[in-house]
DNA sequence: AGGAAATTTAACCGTCAGTTAAAAACATTA
DNA sequence: TAATGTTTTTAACTGACGGTTAAATTTCCT
């Protein structure tokens, strides 16, 4: 009569779950609506059809609810990342512009699994001017971060060596893209004053893009910052 | 015997300034040294050598007191950008590369007149994720936030006329610029844990100024976007 | 029906922004 | 120097909120 168990078992771990997704889901939307600071347990609990006591059975404490909300934005740029790596080691880029689309199209639907996640995840990343994570979620959130940032720099790499954009320092390269990027998701987010999606992300980030293509693939002689494999930031 | 008056009222007046000040010493090296939300009223008070009432007594909240440290950078940034308008309408720049460079310094300078604070204007501005600030202040950090960037795309749009750079829509070119800028200097100090100044700062920003150089002043055919005047953003 | 697990209820603790009222300190004027 | 007015301190309080606890209640399984 194991199956019996194993059945109940299945169930049980499936409510469970969506209990889980139930907090999330309430959590995200308070967390939006009011900002961290003024996003209340009980509020929460309350949207959840919950209380607050059953919030703290299945989250130690309000940064870590919030940080299970960030994971799969990180987890989402992964993804992206390790599929322009695929296509890449699979010679499918036959021109740097459409390897550059992709870098820019890849970030933007990172963005927009969850807008508001993504950009909360650039705060929190922070040295800890606005909130102090614990020890544990900052370093997880820092980890996962790095992690991205390699993958990054290598995909930027092997794109320069298959000859599909220029060869500059990769190191420096990946800090301005991710920039650039990340600059105007914030920028067209506040001017958009909170409209999903901001009114002119896709034009300005259009001429971003064209910006990053025209330099990266037009043939200037190189200059001095034309290195790779140069250990310059961590 | 009005003098008298007077030169008792302007003491007391210095004493006032010299305790506000004192004040906004305090917060500052609080809010930088614990975060925000960590940053307790009655530390601030101790640090500057008084009480928490005292505190009250000059500002109105803790909000309050944290909105008007970031008046002086934004007011940094517009001074620094009415000094390149100057400098444009004096027509002092002889080439697209030194306009160019005076706008990433005198953007880099601004961020070192209090580096952290500049960061916190980039977080608070935001939608209101992390706290929402009282109405009044709010509208104040966007009125004036507004203010530079139309100014931004005023020296732009200067700096175009004098063909010193390409024609761009201004819009989305000063979106482009501001958002590149502030997102490297977000990135960098993510990476510098605090140090100052972040150690890839400046290499980065200075390849972030090659990059839009070379696409605004190199003669590459003009595209699609190359015009001016056309409202997209607001 | 009996029993184990999770949930609710309802209260509580500690911390912190912000307030209050009275005492103390200080300066001003006469 | 005494009276007066202003500012600061003291010390306690309020109210909001994160987080906890323990007992009562529900739910679901056997």
């Amino acid at each position: 009569m194991d199956k019996h168990k194993e059945a109940i078992q299945a169930r049980m771990q499936r409510e469970r779950d969506q209990r889980i997704q139930s907090i999330q889901d309430a959590a995200r939307s308070v967390f939006i609506a009011e900002g961290y600071t003024k996003a209340i347990m009980d509020k929460i609990a309350l949207k959840a059809g919950i209380t607050k006591p059953t919030i703290y059975q299945y989250f130690k404490t309000k940064d870590d609810l919030f940080f299970t909300l960030m994971l799969p934005v990180i987890e989402e740029i992964r993804i992206q990342l390790s599929n322009i790596e695929t296509k890449l080691t699979a010679h499918k880029y036959r021109t740097g512009k459409a390897f550059i689309r992709d870098l820019f199209s890849s970030a933007l639907q990172s963005y927009e699994l969850a807008p508001e996640t993504f950009l909360m995840i650039q705060y929190f990343q922070e040295t800890g001017l606005v909130r102090r994570f614990n020890e544990h979620i900052s370093h997880e959130l820092n980890e996962r971060g790095r992690h991205n940032f390699i993958m990054l720099r290598r995909v930027l790499k092997i794109g320069m060596e298959q000859g599909l954009v220029k060869r500059i320092n990769v190191y420096v390269l990946a800090d301005v893209l991710w920039g650039l990027f990340v600059g105007i998701i914030h920028l067209e987010h506040i001017k958009g004053q909170g409209k999903h999606p901001p009114m002119h992300l896709n034009t300005t980030m259009k001429v971003a893009e064209d910006l990053i293509a025209g330099i990266l693939i037009a043939g200037k002689p190189a200059k001095k910052n034309d290195r790779i494999d140069v250990a310059v930031n961590p």
